[in-house]
DNA sequence: GTAATATGCACCCCAGAGGTTGCATATGAA
DNA sequence: TTCATATGCAACCTCTGGGGTGCATATTAC
């Protein structure tokens, strides 16, 4: 084991995770994202129905999630069907656990150096 | 129940967690949650040092990173200390396994149907 | 073949984010 | 008191992100 320990014991440091995390802070793209998960595969038209911004706002939102891997789109016909990718949801989750568990290990040793 | 189950059971919808996203979309920022996490509490002059950009800007970051609950800043003497503040990034962190609890049922329901 | 649908591409616009500099203020040290 | 340190505040700059419009292209429907 390393000296001196650091974070993302597994996979990537955690501030590699920026940009995964930066494509989830849009409220729309949440949207999106939740719209994929619960009802499958659905096309450009279909996510911007019921939204009110323009197709042209939701493709690049499609853009931004993709380019982190976090959907991923499927030419069928003359539509382009989107679909929820969960790996990099999770890879993303993981490095949030990271910190915690850090936050506790700390916890836990300023805790002991203060009983000690 | 609610007829037609949404995401986010338990707390604020999960496109509110948007502008927490948003305050971790950032690589400096992330090294500053990081930082304070190993580290305990840190002024901004530590949290300056042995960065490349000014304390003004490393200010700014504490500051969004402030707005969303994630750290906490408290004056003692002619030096404000930062500390981390787990909540909000419990919460964050619990949103995703929302999405992640919900893509599964899909995933599940979907063979189902396939199966039927 | 022709029309309607679904999407892609290329610009344009503007507010806000990230960063800097300069100066003011508060507080510990000598 | 006087100086050095730590931070706060405000103005300014630049560039990107979110959004829009117009037109081109590809497919399906008739």
């Amino acid at each position: 084991m390393s000296p001196r320990r650091r974070f993302a014991l597994h996979g990537k440091p955690l501030h590699a995770c920026a940009p995964t995390f930066a494509a989830l802070g849009d409220e729309m793209r949440l949207r999106l994202i939740a719209a994929l998960c619960m009802g499958g595969a659905m096309s450009i038209t279909q996510l911007t129905s019921g939204t009110d911004i323009t197709r042209q706002a939701i493709t690049k939102h499609l853009g931004v999630l993709a380019a982190q891997g976090l959907v991923r789109g499927v030419k069928v016909g003359r539509e382009r069907l989107w679909e929820f990718e969960p790996a990099q949801l999770d890879e993303a989750r993981r490095s949030l656990e990271s910190i915690a568990q850090q936050w506790d290990h700390a916890l836990a040793k300023l805790k002991l150096a203060v009983e000690d």
